[in-house]
DNA sequence: ATTTGCACTTGCAATATGCAAGCAAATTTA
DNA sequence: TAAATTTGCTTGCATATTGCAAGTGCAAAT
């Protein structure tokens, strides 16, 4: 994951370069679903990433153009992370994976009831929380 | 990848157990589209996986059960990998990676007209190579 | 003025990866 | 039928990545 290079020219090769790996795509949930923003955010989460590592996927992240950080309105000492288009793109292969999930794993009741609902009408969920995600980018604009 | 602990009870944490990391899927896709069945088909692919780390995931994504070996009808020195129902059921999945790395990553033209094409009618293509690779597992029954 | 919160960095031990070589069993070749 | 080759691994070892704990610098709160 500290790496640059490219193994081959193969979409697939390419995309798990970026997000190929047991953090990234946890990140990225957090962001989309769960309103999580900021570094200490990210470090809370029950999979218990270490600091040094949430750094370094957020680094590669942003570099990946997936995420980017912005000022946080609240204070100097907060950065604010968000999802850029690209990075929300990611939605329709991250309930992929919940719906497979869905099917394999016992999940509590609560969760299944959830995928299972979002299962039914795919890309009209999909396309309502994309929708929903980047209209929040239109309100505050990347300081880049 | 050598460890079995799960890290949350999160369904996303989960899969990422089973098919989080820079090879798994890989394997996968040439299962799926490619038609490599034995270990030196996938020693072979593109991206050149180390022996040790192809013999590692073979041996993870079986106790997954996403895949199983069988006797490969040439021979018995040979082996033959194949999905199961579980891993064929991850197509969904490596459909909306290829479409997400068509909007954002350079690919030659050929690959890209292909997964447009597929694009056009998602649900259409992965139920019928869904069907067609399910198909194949009753021809030659599980070993196991 | 001091403590706290936030976003990291650093050091170091443990683990995982990548590369090359080796190995046993089955098959092919001479 | 003996030797070479193929196949699917394993082993050893150097390097890279991870995980954990502690530390740092800056802003804000007390």
């Amino acid at each position: 994951m500290e790496t640059n290079k490219k193994r081959s020219d193969c979409p697939l090769g390419c995309s798990l370069d970026v997000f190929g790996d047991k953090w990234s795509l946890l990140i990225i949930r957090d962001l989309m679903f769960f309103q999580k923003s900021t570094y200490n955010d990210f470090l809370k989460s029950a999979e218990g990433i270490a600091t040094n590592i949430l750094a370094s996927r957020l680094k590669g992240l942003e570099k990946n153009g997936v995420i980017e950080k912005l000022e946080h309105p609240d204070s100097k000492t907060k950065i604010l992370y968000r999802l850029t288009p690209k990075g929300i793109d990611l939605l329709p292969i991250i309930m992929e994976v919940y719906i497979w999930s869905e099917k394999y794993f016992n999940l509590p009741a609560d969760i299944k009831a959830t995928i299972k609902e979002a299962k039914k009408d795919k890309d009209k969920f999909a396309k309502q929380l994309t929708k929903e995600l980047k209209n929040k980018l239109n309100e505050k604009k990347s300081s880049a």
